[in-house]
RNA sequence: GCCCAGGUGGCGGAACUGGUAGACGCGUUGGACUUAAAAUCCAAUGGCCAUACGAUGGCUGUGCGGGUUCAAGUCCCGCCCUGGGUACCA
């Protein structure tokens, strides 16, 4: 009998199913091992060839480590809440969830025809109110909690209100906004209103006036890694910056240890990097100025303090506070038409507007700290709002673009640190170079005046060391529809969460999903959208990283209806020991469900304060795109080699009617109606297309669905094929025209356990000594590429065993039996069929991986290359264990050497043990 | 601009701590089997050159230019290119 896939594999995916094969519990009496898939956004364009890649890793590894042993927990669900399936809503006015069910219906039936071990049971939407409860559940605990600086470690806010009842905030440290201080009698003289203002101030889930990234196009807002290049990254629409009453979660109380926690992770280096990138810690200090001729002041943060005695001028952001407070009267009208230019600009025009040196002096001065010199206070968009204090000191002779504003309009550059050049011409930013002209730093080298001067800035109490972050809080509010609710109500214009026992708060019907008339949310169309007693509901949704910051704690218990996890299931299965997923999530989601985790760690609901220990990203699936060459001005298309003779015009044709990039000639004119007629000019009587590489997507006719691949190959095959392609964290291109070598390896491995008449038949003889090295080795090789996840080259060394055992015509169940044991977690179906070919009553996913015995590997001799000046001339066979002396002579003394040795006696002759051999002559 | 990856045949890609460059697969060419096709199997296949033919020999070759070494795809220096991150972050 062949190798019917079909039939195999339908066959055993039933078979797992009814046996719930994969279903896991928590089982003490094993060790845990979590796999965990990055979660799909199900889209309404189904699966192509790239998405199931992480999947099929994470699922070749979640078998290997499941057949060595261990619990595996590798479950699956679906990131069900978004902007593609509301979009699609306001056009058509299908619910969201309608959509989003049925698009998920297809995921599943296209995942499940893979072969996934997947725990189905465990299945998860976020977009379920049962599972949305936790994510507000999550969000009334930051809502109820601030985080304490000098612990490290969110507290209870009830915490945080009795220490103010008995002492005020002088000695609190906080991860917070600007707060005056007030004392115990203060505070308990405050109203409730006031109260609760402050406390905004301090809560880790906060609502707040903040500079916000507005989307119009989309009607929301965004935070910061949901916008690229100055626009959304969904849709690229517009992004211009506004102040607007949010939502935050205070991510940045966490930088330090977001940032800490990544060295014990196993993740590449590159995404660790864009991690700290984006974390952005910087060391300087801040620095109080005196405004001249007033008691005002304000701080600047700088990294480079050393530099103090070269200021020259102050600038501050055109949308600071301060702008607006010190500019005097005679150049208010021209500040103001500035700063109204500037703050209307939107992110865009800004990006690509920055060559371009603009600013306004304010008609005020600030007072040099140390020496008294009065500086002029400018204002210019080169300064943000975003990052230190919106204000700078400037230094033209060791800042670029302060040197850019001071040429520009003409203001003092004073060089302070030696080694520059001319310092009219280019700012000099090393700090290797002496410092001059500073006082009490001179000598000292700048990167020694750093904090000297710091120290000097505390004793007289005009600055301090301070840490400067350039990540910031994450806007959590959407103005959409599709998302979940937040659990809080309004009383008296003050935010209050829900009673915890009232959730979920389900997401309720409205009669459009757009925004009001007057250009509220979605939400506030909802009939009695308020509490039982009248309060009124927030009408904002939570973003889509809300649903997917703690996925991964759900799937250990999801059934659960009393908390987000159980501590049992918690304390089993800890955190993921694998996680695979997509690089572009390097600073959205995994800097969110890192903060996530580590808040609930901080309260004690998690165990673990890192959520994925360790991170494999997956390259993309890039399409190989093929192109027909039209002549310009006609219906005839010229092949590949001879367009080079015409003018043409390439066209992209669906890859789907292309072999090998041979055109289907027939299929090509049926395809669409306009090529009906077309002409061909061929070579070799055949049509030869162009090839690209690009992304996959439906307008380049570039996509390959599994599906297609599934029904002409097997699900094996893809799984195989998928790893075959190269290393997974490398973007390749998909090119189906390879696919034939897998399948034909499975085949033939198919053929070595059945006779020439398809009879399946294994021999009990004793294997000789050269098929066992070949099993043997084989088992060494795929155990360490397992490993290491290389599967590409595990899969190679499979194939060269299949080869060498075929060659030997073996067909003995002592080398049979293991190998099959070895290609099953890669190859799942053909590994159930065969294994219970051969009698076994019980599923192979628990079978044990073999293990390799050294002694079958041992050789006696070895291959040596002979090299002559390091080129190798010819080959040598020789005993493993002969001694340097005597290869030399064997060698010196051989005939094929003589050419190289020309008589002459060698200069060195070098003996690298089961290596190689060098004579230098 | 800065930071991080990476550049190897016609193609996807191998090559452990420097030690036979091109494993494995695709494609291509030739052959066997077949009435034929499919399937299968065998052989060749980086480039260039020489040669009497065969299982012959040489030169050259891992983006470019230098260097270290008995030996460099691998290490060092200086460039170029591709991909990703970031974008006035003080």
């Amino acid at each position: 009998m062949e190798y019917r896939f079909h039939e195999i594999e339908k066959k055993w995916q039933q078979y797992w199913e009814d046996q719930q094969i994969y279903k896991v519990e928590v089982d003490p009496d094993k060790p845990k091992y979590y796999v965990l898939d990055m979660f799909p956004y199900p889209s309404g364009a189904g699966l192509h060839v790239g998405h199931p890649l992480g999947y099929i890793a994470s699922d070749i590894f979640a078998r290997y480590k499941r057949m060595e042993g261990y619990n595996v927990l590798h479950p699956m669900g679906y990131d069900a809440f978004g902007l593609p399936a509301e979009q699609y809503a306001i056009q058509t006015g299908q619910h969201p969830a309608t959509t989003t069910d049925e698009n998920i219906r297809r995921y599943r039936a296209q995942l499940s025809q893979i072969g996934f071990s997947f725990d189905w049971n465990r299945e998860l939407r976020t977009c379920d109110p049962k599972y949305y409860k936790w994510t507000q559940w999550a969000f009334i605990e930051m809502f109820e909690h601030w985080y304490d600086n000098k612990r490290d470690q969110a507290r209870p806010i009830q915490e945080l209100k009795d220490i103010f009842a008995r002492e005020g905030n002088a000695h609190i440290d906080a991860a917070s906004d600007e707060v005056s201080l007030f004392s115990a009698e203060q505070w308990n003289n405050m109203s409730e209103k006031q109260q609760q203002q402050i406390l905004q101030n301090y809560r880790i889930a906060y609502l707040a006036d903040s500079m916000v990234n507005w989307c119009e196009a989309l009607g929301t807002v965004l935070a910061n890694d949901e916008v690229k290049d100055g626009v959304s990254v969904r849709g690229g629409h517009p992004v211009v910056q506004k102040t607007m009453k949010q939502w935050s979660l205070r991510v940045t109380a966490y930088a330090d240890r977001l940032l800490e926690g990544l060295e014990q992770l196993e993740w590449s280096e590159s995404l660790k990097e864009i991690q700290r990138n984006w974390i952005g810690r910087s060391r300087g200090a801040e620095i109080r100025f005196q405004v001249q001729g007033s008691s005002q002041t304000f701080d600047v943060f700088t990294t480079r303090p050393d530099t103090l005695f070269g200021v020259t001028f102050m600038v501050l952001a055109p949308e600071s506070e301060l702008t607006r407070q010190l500019t005097t009267s005679e150049h208010q009208d021209r500040v103001e038409a500035y700063v109204g230019k500037a703050t209307s600009r939107s992110e865009r025009e800004r990006i690509t507007d920055t060559q371009r040196v603009s600013g306004e002096f304010t008609g005020n001065y600030a007072l040099h700290p140390f020496t008294g010199e009065p500086l002029p206070i400018w204002v210019s968009d080169y300064v943000l709002i975003g990052y230190g204090t919106g204000a700078i000191m400037a230094v033209p002779a060791h800042d670029e673009r302060d040197h850019e504003f001071a040429r520009h309009f003409d203001l003092p550059i004073r060089p302070v640190i030696e080694g520059g050049g001319d310092p009219m011409e280019k700012a000099y930013d090393s700090l290797d170079g002496k410092v001059i002209n500073s006082r009490f730093i001179n000598g000292y080298t700048a990167r020694e005046a750093i904090p000297e001067i710091i120290k000097e800035l505390e004793k007289q109490g005009l600055g301090k060391e301070k840490v400067n972050y350039r990540l910031r809080d994450a806007i959590f509010s959407r103005q959409r529809y599709w998302g979940e609710p937040f659990p809080i109500y309004f009383k008296n214009g003050m935010p209050y969460p829900l009673d915890k026992s009232k959730l979920p708060l389900e997401l309720p019907e409205v009669d459009a999903f757009k925004p009001t008339q007057d250009g509220r949310p979605p939400l506030a169309r909802a009939k009695n959208w308020q509490t039982e007693e009248g309060y009124p509901l927030e009408e904002s949704t939570m973003p889509g990283f809300a649903g997917s910051s703690a996925y991964y704690l759900r799937f250990m218990d999801p059934h659960n209806n009393q908390a987000l996890v159980s501590e049992q299931a918690n304390q089993y299965w800890r955190n993921v020991d694998l996680y695979v997923g997509g690089i572009e999530h390097a600073t959205g989601h995994l800097i969110y469900s890192r903060f996530w985790n580590k808040f609930l760690y901080d309260i004690g609901w998690v165990c673990e304060d890192e959520p994925f220990k360790k991170l494999i990203n997956q390259g993309m699936i890039q399409g190989r795109s093929n192109f027909v060459y039209r002549i310009k001005g006609t219906n005839q298309f010229v092949s590949y080699n001879l367009k080079d003779d015409y003018d043409v015009t390439p066209l992209h044709v669906d890859v789907n009617i292309v072999d090998n990039d041979v055109l289907d000639i027939e299929a090509f004119r049926k395809w669409i109606p306009e090529y009906q007629d077309a002409e061909f000019i061929l070579e070799d009587g055949k049509y030869i297309c162009g090839v690209g590489i690009e992304k996959m997507s439906k307008s380049l006719y570039n996509v390959i669905n599994p599906d297609d691949i599934i029904q002409k190959y097997g699900a094996d095959t893809l799984r195989m094929y998928e790893m075959f392609l190269g290393p997974i964290d490398m973007s390749k291109p998909w090119d189906t025209n390879g696919i034939d070598g897998v399948y034909k390896f499975l085949r033939k491995f198919w053929r070595l356990f059945h006779d020439r008449q398809g009879q399946f038949t294994l021999s009990d003889d004793e294997p000789g000594e050269d098929e066992m090295k070949t099993l043997h080795k084989t088992i060494k090789k795929v155990r360490e590429d397992l490993e290491a996840f290389s599967f590409n080259t595990a899969i190679s060394a499979m194939m060269i065993a299949v080869n060498e055992l075929s060659s030997m015509g073996c067909n003995r169940r002592q080398i049979l039996m293991p190998l099959l044991r070895l290609l099953t977690p890669f190859a799942p179906h053909i590994g159930e069929e065969l294994w219970h070919r051969d009698g076994n009553q019980t599923s192979v996913v628990d079978a044990p991986l073999p293990d390799y015995q050294e002694k079958y590997l041992q050789e006696e001799t070895f291959t040596y290359p002979v090299a002559f000046n390091g080129k190798m001339r010819f080959k040598l066979e020789l005993p493993v264990d002969i001694t340097e002396e005597k290869v030399r002579e064997i060698v010196l003394n051989h005939e094929k050497a003589q050419k190289w040795l020309n008589d002459k006696t060698p200069k060195k002759f070098i003996f690298v043990p089961n290596k190689i051999i060098n004579v230098v002559v």
